[in-house]
This record gives structure tokens, sequence and C-alpha cells, in this order.
DNA sequence: ACTTTGGATAATTTTTCCTTATGGCAGATT
DNA sequence: AATCTGCCATAAGGAAAAATTATCCAAAGT
């Protein structure tokens, strides 16, 4: 494959501009005879003739200047990617594939997506939302460059950063309002509402409770939180939520929510990407928007409270 | 300006399609580490990481696989230009530009253009029509690829290559048609109709009939053969035209044409270039064709004139 | 004829690029 | 746990490419 080089064609853009080999050379901070060199060797491997040197005079010949048309395309293209380059430096953009799982999802992204959007014009974020063990998944084949998950994870080839801590609190139907936050080893008596297996909100719930995951539940588990507060709702039992969840689902839901007593149920949600990933420092920026976000909501979450408190 | 090279931007596009170093290293028939070298000195001007290296898996990184597009475009284009190059190869192709005097340009291009565009898909051929002094101008200035012209020329810068040769033929009132041909000093009693001062037919005929091209002659020039034929028509007076006219302006007008005894004027045709053209295969091929359309109009001007005499 | 201009050529050095050999890390294997 | 293996990075040496300076040569201008 008998090509021509990028330099052989900047040389050759600058002498079909100066029409002189001199100043050409001079343009391109060579000397004259490394210009001539190279155009000779161009037009060797094109196998035609590009300037038809006249006495005092250099002109492009008609396939010249075809060629020039050409040449003056690719070096525009060539300098736009170095400009690509120089523009995506330590600058979040992009496409970003993020993945979060269901239990976060809903109650993060709308403040996070706001919060990136506001600073990094021409960041594409993908979202991805599903269960964690498929977010590992993804990331570690490379199909997602980061995640929102309920630390830990534990996969070596996966770094790890924790986000925030949040505590779990008790759902019950607004009747058992005033009644006496329960034990965690009490909720074992109650009918306890919970997510689908596979959720680890679930796992985490119900080791809090001392439970088996494993033991096998009559048909009490919804697909999602928003239908656990619903089932509480309708007085069918009591379920866990976590704390970002509250100010969105228990806002049309006549519940009553309640934080426990010490031992407090609680999980810490971080962010996990590829000890390879390049994006390191770009993700970075991505956990501490996430941060602030999460600051945001439960900020929200405590003046909801205090109203609560307030009406009651 | 630090930039990379296409060479880089092949080797880049090799591992962007494998993704491994090893396997895209042997596609390009290098080793690998001289690919991981390339590749590392494409990271580090365009300071930008391009791949994410895994432990067992090389994959674009965000940034990379934008690059990767335009890598891709850009690379199409210098093959563009390579096929480019192979494809006006010899071949008789592209932008040409053609000077030719007033007095063959109506009545060889409609069979020369036929010609060429019948066996040269792709040619663009270009007209200038004017006077030789012009023609030769812009052909030392680079502004005409070549001309047909009178010879001789004689600029030392200009090859020249001789066409076709014809005859002067006289055109006369059809009332004259059975009068003897006149001797070319017997020109000089008739009333001769010319050219304007500047076309060379004007000077050669003038030279034919041994007269001086400065003496002041009375209004009798005609800035085209056509006008000149019209005026004979008209029993203004005679004139001469080259063979090659005689079957388009004798058409429709009321002149008999003859042709001289020895010694009869002719004029050579030819076409020249600069020596510095390295379109001299081209205008070759170009050369033949106008002979070939040459031969094809004396043909049709026999026939022509068998046609006349046997209409007599 | 002589000088000047401007590109080509020659000889040499510098830079770039490739090769082979080797190091090292992370999964895979036992 | 220890070893193996695949795979990329690094190192060192040599080949190729490209730059430089110094001429050379042809054509234009004087």
């Amino acid at each position: 494959m008998a090509d021509f080089t990028l330099k052989q064609l900047r040389y050759f853009e600058a002498l079909a501009r100066h029409e002189h080999f001199g100043r050409a050379a001079s343009a391109c901070a060579i000397s004259q005879p490394a210009l001539s060199m190279q155009i000779r060797d161009l037009e060797e491997t094109l196998g035609a003739v590009l300037f038809e040197r006249g006495a005092r005079q250099v002109r492009l010949t008609m396939f010249g200047e075809e060629f020039a048309d050409r040449a003056r395309g690719v070096l525009r293209s060539v300098d736009e990617m170095g400009d690509l380059a120089r523009a995506s430096q330590g600058r979040l953009m992009g496409r970003l594939r993020l993945g979060v799982i269901p239990t976060i999802a809903p109650y993060l992204l709308p403040t996070l997506i706001g919060e990136l959007g506001r600073n990094h014009e021409g960041l594409d974020i993908r979202v991805r939302e599903t269960l964690t063990p498929k977010l590992i998944a993804e990331l570690e084949e490379g199909r997602l460059d980061t995640a929102i998950v309920a630390l830990p994870v534990g996969e070596p080839a996966l770094e790890e950063v924790p986000l925030f801590e949040e505590d779990f609190l008790l759902v019950r139907p607004l009747a058992d309002a005033g009644k006496p936050v329960p034990e965690a080893e009490g909720l074992r008596g109650m009918r306890l509402l919970l997510l689908e297996e596979g959720h680890c909100f679930r796992d985490q719930a119900l080791s809090f409770c001392n439970l088996t995951p494993a033991l096998p539940r009559d048909g009490l588990d919804g697909s999602s939180l928003s239908t656990l507060v619903q089932m509480v709702g309708a007085g069918i039992g009591v379920t866990l939520i976590p704390e970002m969840a509250v100010a969105v689902e228990t806002r049309s839901a006549a519940v009553s929510v309640t934080g426990f007593d010490a031992p407090r149920p609680t999980r810490t949600v971080g962010m996990v990407w590829r000890r390879t990933s390049p994006l390191a420092s770009q993700i970075n920026e991505v956990s501490e928007a996430v941060r602030r976000a999460a600051h945001t909501l439960r900020a929200d979450h405590a003046t909801l409270l205090e109203k609560a408190a307030r009406t009651s």
C-alpha cells in the first residue's frame, strides 16, 4: 500500500498556495530541498505530476488542482480532529453511559440530570436502569461507563467510591402512625412487603430483620417501591423504603413514615467503574454531582418531615 | 504544530477494529511494539486517551469512538485521492482548456468535440476562441493547456506539432463561376475581401498575393468568414476561405468556390502547448482526435464538391 | 556575456520508526 | 496458593526517512 503522508499533503498545500518552492518551504519552516524532495516523492507515489515547473513559475496541473481540493478537505478534517481532542480535555462531555439501580433511579435522576446538564453543555447521559448484577456485568463488558449502586460490590475489576448513606424508613398505614416504632426483630411478626427477588434493597431489608433471603414467602412482593407504598396505604402490611424515596412515594399515599431507633438500617450508595477506565476524573465529577443532588434531596426530605410533623 | 500522521491513523483504525494490539499489528504488517508505540504517540500528541487497556480487553474510550469516526472519514478520503491519481493516469480526462483561432473553431469544433466526447467520458473541454497572439499569451501564462493555431508560432517556450494542411479556396460570385482561375497576382486587381487585422488568416492570404499586410485598404474587412462569404454573394468582391470552412459557409450563399492551380495557397494548422506541460501525452491524444476530425471534414468537403460539380 | 533567480541534486546528519528481546501484570489453571 | 499464560509496555539497537547545508544547472533579465 504505497501511500503518501499528511506531511506531504501539508507541504503540497503550501506549494499549491505559494506557487514557489522557496516561499512554501519557509512557510512550512523547512528548507527548500526538503520540500522539493517531499513533493517529488508525493508525485512519485501518486504516479502523477502535480505541478508544472516552469522556468520561473510553479503551477498546479489539472490533476494537481483536483488533488488540492481534496487535500484541503482532508487537512481541514485532520485539524478538526486535533480540536476535538483539545476540546474533550478535562471537561466532562460526550456520551456517558450511566447505570442506576431501580431503587435509586427515579428519585435521584431528575435532580442529577439537572445538576449535570446545567454545568456541562454537550454532555450526553444515557441511563440504564436495572438490577445490580446486570449493571456490574455490563460495566465489565464495557457497555457502561459507570453505575450507581449499593455498596459494597466487591468486584476486583471495579473501583468503587461511596457517595452517601441513607436510612431505611418504615412505612405503615396511617392508622398505625402513633404506635411505637418496632425493633428490627419486631418486623418479622408484621406483614412485611418487599420488592421482588434480585433487588439488593430487598436483601438489605431482610438482612436487617435477620431473615434468610432464601426463605419462601407468600406473594407479598411488589415490583417497585411505588407499588409497595400503595399496598401499605391499602392496609395490606408495612414496608421499608429508602430515605430518598420518601418525598416522591408518600406524597399521594395515606401512610405514615417513621425512622427507626438505633441500630438504624442504612445502605451505602456508591459509584463503581472499571479500574481501567480513563474516565476516572470525569466520573469523579459525576460523583460530586451525585453528592450535591443527594444533599438537595435530603434537604427536601427534611422540610417534608417537618411539615408532616406540624400537620399531625 | 504537533500533529499526528496518517500512518498513526491507519494503525489506530486497525486497533479500533480488532481491539487487540497483536492482531491489529499483524493486520498492519508490523510488530506489536511498533503499533503500541504509535498508538501511544498518537494519544500523546492528542493529549487524550483513545483506548482503555483492560487486562484482557482493549476498547475505545468515549473520545476514541468519536475520533475513530472521523479517522475513518479521513482515511476514506485519502484512499479516494489515491484512486483519483490512478484514474487520471494516461487516460484523457478532467478539465482541458483548449484555445482555437476563429478561422478554425466553428468548423472543427463540432466534429472534434463529438470525437473526443465519445471516447473520453469525464473529459471537460473548455474552449477559448480568439486570435493567435492572445492564445499564445494565455498559453504561456498557464491559463490554457493547449491551442490549435496556424503554424509556425515560433515561441521557444512552446512545443508545436502540425495537424493538417489545408488549401485556401477562392470564393467568387456565382456569375464568375466559369471564369478562369486567376493567378495569385491576379487577385490584386480584384476587390479582395479579408478579415480584420489580427487574424493570421488575413496575413496569410495577403502574403499569398505578395501584398504588404500594413498597406491601408478601403473598408473591405469582415469580422468573420461568414460575413465575407455573404459579401461575396452580394457581388461586392471575392475572398479566400480555408478548405475547412467551405462546407459550412457556402451552404446558404450563392457563390462559386474554386481551388487554385499550383502554387496553391495553404496553411498548416497545428497544436501548441507549453514544453513544461505534463499534459504532453494527453495533448497527443487530442491531436489525434483533431486529425481524425479534419479527415472527416475533408471527406465531407469532397462529397460536397462532387455534388456541386454534378449540379453545375 | 554575465548575473540573478529558483528549482534540482548530492552528501551528511538527525529524526523517526521498526525490530527483537524482555519486563510485568492480571486472569486462568491446577 | 502458586503457577501459567496471554497480552501489552518498555528497552536497546539498527534501518529507513527526512532534514540540513552546499552545490549545480537552466532560464530570464541586464
